[in-house]
DNA sequence: GTTAATCGGAGTGAATCGTTCCGATTACGA
DNA sequence: TCGTAATCGGAACGATTCACTCCGATTAAC
């Protein structure tokens, strides 16, 4: 029950270009930097973004990639689509038929489903915009505080 | 963004042995037949269920296992830690600190712990009880009002 | 005491994932 | 107009994890 590490890296690496180059147009090697993501990595995350058109991309000299579109207007549902594929616990939980043999009288598939479509609900719910806003952590209320001004002055 | 197979098989096999044997005793040979997963694979998952407490195994001639619990009482989340380990999409999703280098500054984490959340949220709401109810296809828009009836039920 | 059937853990093979490297493409400068 | 340099894009390699299978330990029944 876990996610690919690409799709991890994937998220921060879009949170930081919708917070380090907004607007402007900013490259792979920026972000790695930006990051610590090895840049061979951050240059095949830009790559499947790119192709999933969360991200356009300009080759050549001076070249880079801009969001393209709002960051309000990108989920991490988008961003964990375009890398890992279609959002899939199961082989059942796909909308389309499966091969199972007990395709018919298996009680269990409708639950994956609705259980798969809670969970791209929870994805689709965060844009790379709340991203932005700090969150205190549940678990330590005492730090709330701190960790919102420590969040400030990172975030530059 | 895929549960392992192990998992998918040992909700049916715990929705086979609700169903098949309730209350009375039965093994992993029967339920390996009644749900077409092969032997050896179904002893594992007996033995990763009953090392969880989700199952009482009794070894030895006639031996077997049943239910520790209600099947009203297991959760999909009971079965699927149980052969997974802790449900935790990244790393950083867990409790505890991660050993992630940009530990104080990331603005991701938070977020993260929250779509977790609500992950575990979305298979803890669904029992093993509940697998016995037929849920009609979603795929079919003619019941679809049916769905929405069906998820605010297993919702709790 | 013997037998037989079961659970429990260790070992092997395969598939996927993560990482890295190299080629294709394009803009800038002379 | 040509050469150079910097970037994206896809392909290949190694490592890790996963799924599967086999064999031994345990225990009740005869």
């Amino acid at each position: 029950m876990r996610m690919s590490s690409l799709a991890d890296y994937a998220v921060v690496l879009m949170s930081a270009a919708a917070r380090h180059c907004g607007g402007m147009r900013c490259n792979a090697r920026v972000l790695a930097t930006e990051t610590g993501l090895p840049l061979p990595t951050a240059q095949k995350l830009v790559s499947k973004l790119s192709a999933a058109g969360l991200i356009e991309s300009v080759r050549g000299a001076g070249g880079g990639f801009r969001l393209s579109r709002p960051p309000a207007a990108i989920t991490l549902a988008d961003i964990v689509e375009a890398v890992d594929g279609p959002i899939e616990i199961t082989v059942c939980a796909g909308e389309h038929a499966s091969d199972c043999a007990m395709e018919g009288s298996c009680h269990v598939r409708p639950h994956w489903q609705i259980v798969n479509r809670t969970i791209r609900s929870a994805l689709a719910g965060v844009t790379l915009a709340s991203l932005g806003q700090h969150i205190p952590d549940p678990k330590r209320p005492e730090h709330a505080l701190d960790l919102k001004k420590v969040g400030e002055r990172t975030s530059t």
